[in-house]
DNA sequence: CTGTTACTTAGCCACATGGCTAATCAACTC
DNA sequence: GAGTTGATTAGCCATGTGGCTAAGTAACAG
């Protein structure tokens, strides 16, 4: 995957992984307690914290055995910029139109 | 996939995907015109559009021979209330982590 | 009605994804 | 040091994805 935003949003199209960017918005946690609530495998569970962890929204150190994770909220941003510029041009393109549709209604003003 | 943002995000992982809802945001257009810049097999080229149109984010129409594809951008605003979401409780988080800062730096005021 | 154009379908291939079990590693606990 | 616990690795499987070619369909142009 070349792009950025390829990674980014191919993270966030699965709902096991969005959840655990939701839990870890609410502090960091290890890979266990993030676990706990899914009923899967550790090992496919793993997988997704991987792929969390490539896509750069969370990073994670060891101690111990146990490893922590936490949010890395910047990257999320990339995507939302993505999604908001979008969104602005098509609104920029809507009210184009309105004006085109007004100017037509009032032909010689 | 369950979720509709399954879906969504998942269809906005691709570059060319993101291409086509760019050049969409200009205004209808054709599958050749959008296969145009696209440097891929037309078949190849229709899945992505199949993709975007399965998620809800392009309509279209055939008339006669051409099928014309349009833009939805309601779906888009999913996607990005989502994101929008997890940033406000991020920043609310570091607000209160913050605000914990400056309660230990002035313990007893 | 013949040819061309604009898609569409069918079918193939390689690789990625998302799940599993079993086995291993490493660090605490007793 | 033996056992337990937290995480990881290896390897398997089914399905999905993203690309292709070849062939088919449907409408328009002459």
């Amino acid at each position: 995957m070349a792009n950025q935003l390829d990674t980014i949003f191919s993270a966030m199209a699965d709902p096991t992984r969005r959840a655990v960017i939701e839990r870890l918005l609410d502090g960091p946690a290890s890979v266990s307690d993030l676990h706990g609530p899914h009923d899967m495998a550790l090992p496919s569970f793993l997988k997704h914290l991987n792929k969390l962890e490539r896509a750069g929204l969370v990073r994670s150190e060891k101690t111990g055995r146990t490893r922590t994770l936490h949010i890395e909220a910047a990257p999320m941003a990339a995507a939302e910029d993505w999604l908001t510029q979008q969104r602005r041009l098509w609104e920029g393109r809507l009210d184009r139109l309105q004006a085109l549709a007004e100017a037509l209604e009032r032909p010689k003003t």
